[in-house]
DNA sequence: CAAATAACTGACTAATGGGTCTGTTTTTCG
DNA sequence: CGAAAAACAGACCCATTAGTCAGTTATTTG
């Protein structure tokens, strides 16, 4: 567990940069000598710290996707205040960043899980797992709306968290074309009206 | 215009075989080779009718890719009847298809524009003038609809395109993990929730 | 300070990539 | 039939790939 200070520095920085270029121009697109170059360091220096592009790749997996996704869609959906605000600003915060970035290349999670499905098993099953608990947070976030009583209890909560997912996924893909800002706005007035409907009726008093 | 049938036959027994292998390996990870290996043909054969392997592309784009979601995603809307049931039996129909594909790898259009995006202007002006095609067709449809009374008026057709296309395309990334068909069926009720929330009321009389 | 170990260099390998080119076979057509 | 054109074969080229390895430099530690 001691590893030396500048083992974790180097190792970390590679990740970083591997990450980017792999987000940029896809994991199979990407070299490792891309990797190296842009961070001035020679094939040695790689190989010394992974064992091999893809042991490399599973690793940033574990460090920096799964923080990544965490950070972005997994825990400001945790809190216990009204769920359904929680997950409409989760959602607005995490595509407000898509349109801010100069350049965008779409969700990273499901860019990846396009990549890798079915040609690499290995690689699949940590992408999955990180659907799999966004997934469950999802669930349980509706069905503590339930219980709170603001929303609806006969919805289906893995049929909303389906939804939800997918419509996350698609619009980060959408996004990537002209005009994310506009897209985005619509997206986010459909998700509201959406809501609405599973949402339990203020009945007027 | 007056290509021989051979000349035919072969170019479109390389498309077909191309886009297949394009739409399991992605793009960049199919080799020139491993197509013509497919069909035992030689590298001589190939260049002799595409330019490069970009154009090859580009051409199975415009014959082959535009006609499958032309036909699968475009025409069974452009009816007359209750648009919103045409939307709805047109996913269903689209969705059950990928789940009977023993091995689903997502939706094409999309894995295309994920691997493309930022990397080659070029296909991309292709691909995203299909997306727009589909959303044109969306928006008529909804627009369509309004104008029959079935749709309430007050929608944002944009919008509401902008949400189907997200979520379909979500739907689709989704499904090429397991219980493709649970997750398919949670799909569709919570799409008929969301189009009960932007259809006309019925109002009881 | 020295020896050991950690961190790194960069030349090398074998395979594969897209693409070219010379030549052979097949088809067409007068 | 026979010549021209079309269709194709496959060896070759050069750049790039993941990965190896013997050697060098930097850092710890006794």
């Amino acid at each position: 567990m001691e590893k030396s200070l500048k083992r974790m520095t180097t190792m970390n920085r590679m990740q970083v940069t591997g990450l980017e270029l792999f987000y940029k121009n896809g994991y199979y697109n990407t070299s490792v000598d891309d990797i190296l170059k842009e961070l001035s360091l020679s094939k040695g220096a790689f190989y010394y710290h992974f064992d091999s592009k893809e042991d490399f790749f599973v690793q940033i997996i574990q460090n920096l996707l799964v923080r990544k996704i965490y950070s972005s869609l997994i825990e400001p959906i945790e809190g216990h205040e009204h769920t359904l605000d929680l997950i409409i600003n989760c959602f607005e915060d995490a595509l407000e960043t898509a349109v801010h970035n100069e350049m965008d290349y779409g969700f990273l999670l499901s860019n990846f899980i396009n990549e890798f499905n079915g040609r690499n098993e290995e690689v699949m099953k940590h992408l999955n797992e990180i659907l799999r608990i966004w997934e469950v947070t999802l669930v349980s976030a509706i069905q503590r709306g339930k219980f709170n009583g603001h929303i609806d209890r006969h919805v289906d909560a893995e049929g909303v968290a389906v939804y939800l997912m997918s419509s996350y996924i698609g619009i980060r893909t959408l996004m990537v074309e002209n005009t994310p800002s506009a897209r985005k706005y619509r997206f986010m007035s459909q998700l509201r009206q959406y809501f609405k409907s599973i949402e339990v009726k203020q009945s007027s008093f």
